[in-house]
DNA sequence: AACTGTGGCGTACCTC
DNA sequence: GAGGTACGCCACAGTT
């Protein structure tokens, strides 16, 4: 042991101390399994899986998965790779310093290093340690002690993953014991076709495309998986909690993409066999045991056995409470291949996928998914992307009958696992793709976000150039803050140009926009936290248009070349050929895979730009971004308005051309081209649009009488359904409407409708599910500080009557209702105190929207003296 | 002291 | 990430 001064004397911090220190930061620990896993010398290629930190051994562990037999083979390094950080401190300084007698240093060496800020190279030392905790995590670390440190926060595992050049869902192989890329077929036609579209692009950008394309061009495997679902023997009113597993398992049902299909059931007094329901399928098997502790291990022999294990939710439940149950209950270490994680479970020997992390990405639910599912639910999921939901039961788990209870708990198992198996596979497909681009691990491309993808994908091409790693306050202290204001308040920087609408009906409208402006805009002026606002005199001339800061001319930003260069695929290759239905199915499916997985990455480029907990945050880049997006759509307006074309309407990216020209919109484009380097598409062809005057608020009717609607209450989700409703109905109407002409048949028949369920709602014919505001929970209840607003009052009350706690999440149904309150539950409230003026008026403003652009006087509707005229009307 | 009118603000949801 | 709309809450001012 070494020894340091006296006040270095480090004194083991306490359990809780530590592990409150610890929350703060990405060193993950992850429980050790006593469970040899082979590692052979030699193997075929290999699928890299994972790349995780093995600490009983103190070495970064390779995931491999052959697919010639199905297997997983473990290798460990080899190279003598070990964690590290930056300082610049010179390597005598750091030896004279009181890290050197950290217990976990093992040395100190100069390096040199590329700043991207300073556009210099500089040496720095490099402080090798024995294990990753000693550089950061806990409160005597490394970098803790040093007065500055660089690349010191990047998880040990990621950071062998930049050393080592490996890209997680490509393949390795083993060879003499080394690991080795494989050599991978992929079609080279089409890679050449690829780089002709990068033709006259800079020379980074060509080298960067070739290094990219194998991974959008190999192929994936298929790789076996199996599902998990358990139940658990709950007491009425108590939710089972993983970390006790007090309750026993009863039921686990395992689901494989190979034809397994697997019911185990535990043996308990009293409970009838039951008919077997027409929802469990013939093919199931259903052991059943009389120990838990048998069942338990069955499972986890399965386990073993595949190279995937799926769960909806099984971090937080299933497989956690699995890995506590098994030690209550005796089963030895050495049996159970779970490992517990911070806010994790793994499995041994393969990677274990949490589907609900996965689908709760905000990114991959909005950008992948295209907002088809609504909330992150098993059953919400499964609905709407397989048609299949749970199983919905009338009685509680205890009471079911051993048919019943399987039928449940198989249900959940296998469409967890149709979720990575439907469409050809383009959920695995996808979270491979997404491997390959964040340089991520499986497990971290399902459980992380957008920003950690990106994050990692950057980091991975700083340090392949050997760039230094900025830290986030080197970026801020060189390139400073936003200088804009935003319009919004408390928003950092301002945003995107929205037109004001006329109101009005418009026939023949075509809607242009602008394909991913925000990332051709970066990469067209290399925006990128190094380019902007550089240290060279000369380039301080090539400023940003209405802003003082300047771009680089000498040299390529990094994220821009990078971000471009996915952009360029996206829109010139994979997004047309997905399309493309001359192609063979299979490869289309890859493209279609490629295209979307590209557009989660394009689209969050620009956010994370402008998100202060990004670590490469640079405010001047994020509001240099917008403000070329205000200049690029002013410019083209103006454009539109010199080649004789009136423009309605505009939003960020999109202009509304009223009646143009086959020709003019074809000059208007190529204008685009020309100036901008940026292409402008048509997006839609309208028969006609409404305005009501307000932005982000307007209804299209497309040519074949289908109708788009943006921002309109009555397509909000928490408007009443009978609002809902309504509005739809009138939508029909105008979806109907060819000309002009038929305008004056649609008013009539409007009216009529509207009319209708005014009646209907002054008679109270509606029942409270019609009436009911449905509003979610942002937070806990106890939470809403300032004001309490309506659904909280609802939730409040709610709380009162029942038993079960509301909170963050859940969704509020009330009604508005006459009295003090304003509002009641909709559980509490009865037909005779809704308050039917407060409804008259959603009715108006939701109605108002669009009628008023099509000349209906809603006040000649609503307003109370001229109601009887309304009425006598017929 | 109790009402009423107003404007800023908070919250939810949507658009790009 | 910023830009919008709807709508109720709440404080405050000016009555009644």
């Amino acid at each position: 042991m070494s020894v340091g001064g006296l006040d270095e004397r480090v004194e083991e911090p306490s359990e809780e101390e530590e592990e409150e220190f610890r929350e703060s930061f990405e060193e993950e620990e992850l429980e050790v399994v006593p469970i040899s896993v082979e590692e052979p010398k030699n193997t075929g290629p290999c699928v890299l899986l994972a790349v995780i930190y093995d600490g009983s051994v103190g070495k970064a562990l390779c995931k491999l998965y052959d697919p010639s037999n199905g297997k997983i083979y473990y290798w460990h390094d080899n190279t003598g790779h070990m964690p590290y950080c930056l300082t610049d401190l010179t390597p005598e300084q750091v030896k004279r310093h009181a890290v050197a007698a950290h217990k976990g240093f093992r040395g100190v060496y100069e390096v040199e290093k590329y700043d991207p800020l300073r556009d210099r190279v500089l040496k720095f030392s490099k402080i090798v340690a024995s294990d990753p905790l000693s550089i950061g995590g806990r409160k005597r670390s490394i970098r803790e002690i040093l007065p500055k440190a660089w690349e010191d926060r990047i998880p040990y595992n990621n950071c062998y993953i930049y050393d080592s050049g490996l890209i997680p869902g490509l393949y390795y192989m083993v060879v003499d014991g080394d690991l080795k890329p494989a050599p991978m077929e992929f079609p080279r036609d089409v890679a050449s076709e690829i780089l002709k579209f990068f033709n006259g692009e800079p020379k980074e950008v060509l080298d960067c495309v070739k290094d990219w394309l194998p991974l959008f061009l190999i192929p994936v495997p298929d790789i076996p998986r199996l599902a998990i679902d358990i139940e658990v023997l709950s007491t009425a009113n108590r939710i089972p909690e993983p970390s006790k597993a007090e309750d026993q398992v009863i039921c686990i049902s395992c689901v494989s993409s190979n034809g397994l299909k697997r019911v185990f059931m535990l043996k308990r007094e009293g409970i009838d066999e039951g008919v077997k329901p027409k929802t469990l399928p013939e093919d199931v098997e259903i052991r059943f045991f009389e120990d838990e502790g048998e069942m338990l291990r069955e499972v986890f022999k399965l386990i073993t056995s595949y190279p995937i294990i799926v769960t909806f939710n099984g971090d937080d439940f299933d497989l956690n409470y699995l890995r506590h149950r098994a030690t209550n209950i005796g089963i030895k270490r050495e049996e159970i291949p779970l490992a517990m994680g911070r806010n994790y479970v793994d499995v041994v020997p393969g990677v274990h996928i949490d589907l609900y992390k996965f689908f709760s990405n905000r990114s991959i639910q909005v950008y992948a998914f295209g907002n088809r599912y609504k909330d992150a639910t098993l059953d919400a999921v499964a609905t709407s992307l397989l048609g299949v939901g749970k199983i919905t039961l009338d009685k509680l788990i205890s009471d079911l009958s051993y048919y019943d209870l399987a039928a449940y708990c198989f249900r959940d198992a296998e469409i967890t696992l149709n979720l990575t198996s439907f469409n050809d596979g383009i959920v695995m497909k996808l979270i491979m793709l997404l491997m390959r681009i964040s340089k991520l691990s499986m497990g971290d491309v399902v459980r992380r976000g957008v920003s950690v993808w990106i994050r990692n994908m950057l980091y991975y091409e700083h340090r392949r150039r050997n760039y230094l790693i900025p830290s986030k306050e080197d970026i801020i202290a060189a390139k400073g803050v936003s200088v804009t204001r935003a319009l919004i308040k408390g928003k950092k920087y301002m945003g995107a140009i929205v037109i004001e609408p006329k109101p009005g009906i418009y026939f023949n409208v075509t809607v242009l926009d602008f394909a991913s402006l925000y990332p051709s805009v970066l990469y067209r002026w290399n925006l990128s936290y190094e380019t902007i606002n550089c240290p060279h005199e000369e380039c301080r001339g090539n400023r940003v248009p209405e802003l003082p800061h300047w771009i680089c001319t000498k040299r390529r930003g990094l994220s821009s070349t990078i971000i471009g260069m996915l952009r360029n695929m996206r829109v010139y290759w994979f997004k047309p050929k997905a399309k493309d239905k001359s192609l063979d199915p299979t490869v289309r499916t890859w493209y279609s895979v490629v295209e979307q997985g590209l557009k989660v990455f394009l689209n969050a480029s620009y956010g994370v730009m402008g998100d202060e907990n990004f670590p490469l945050y640079c405010p001047p880049v994020a509001e240099s971004i917008t403000a070329i997006g205000r200049y690029v759509i002013s410019k083209t307006i103006e454009k539109a308005k010199a080649l004789g074309v009136d423009v309605l309407y505009g939003d960020t990216d999109s202009i509304f051309l009223y009646q143009p020209t086959q020709d003019q919109v074809k000059r208007l484009i190529d204008w685009s081209i020309g100036e901008f380097k940026i292409d402008l598409d048509v997006d839609k062809v309208y028969r006609y649009v409404t305005f009501s005057g307000l932005k982000k608020n307007y209804l299209g009717v497309f040519n074949d009488g289908s109708v788009d609607i943006k921002g309109l209450v009555g397509k909000k989700r928490n408007t009443p359904e009978f609002l809902k409703k309504l509005f739809m109905d009138v939508v029909e109407i105008l979806g109907k409407v060819q000309s002009p002409r038929d305008f004056e048949e649609a008013k009539l028949k409007i009216r009529s409708v509207v009319r209708d369920y005014y009646v209907k709602l002054k008679c109270r014919e509606l029942n409270l599910d019609d009436l009911a505001f449905r509003v979610k929970l942002s937070r806990d209840l106890d939470h809403y500080v300032k004001t309490t607003p309506q659904h909280v009052k609802a939730a409040k009350l709610l709380e009162k009557f029942q038993s079960r706690k509301l909170g963050a999440g859940d969704i509020i149904s009330y009604v508005k209702v006459k009295g003090d309150m304003g509002v009641k539950p909709i559980q509490l409230a009865r037909i005779d105190e809704v308050d039917v003026d407060k409804y008259v008026g959603h009715m108006e403003t939701t109605l108002r929207q669009i009628l008023e652009a099509i000349g209906i006087n809603l006040d000649e509707i609503f307003g109370v003296r001229s109601l009887d005229k309304f009425f006598s009307k017929k």
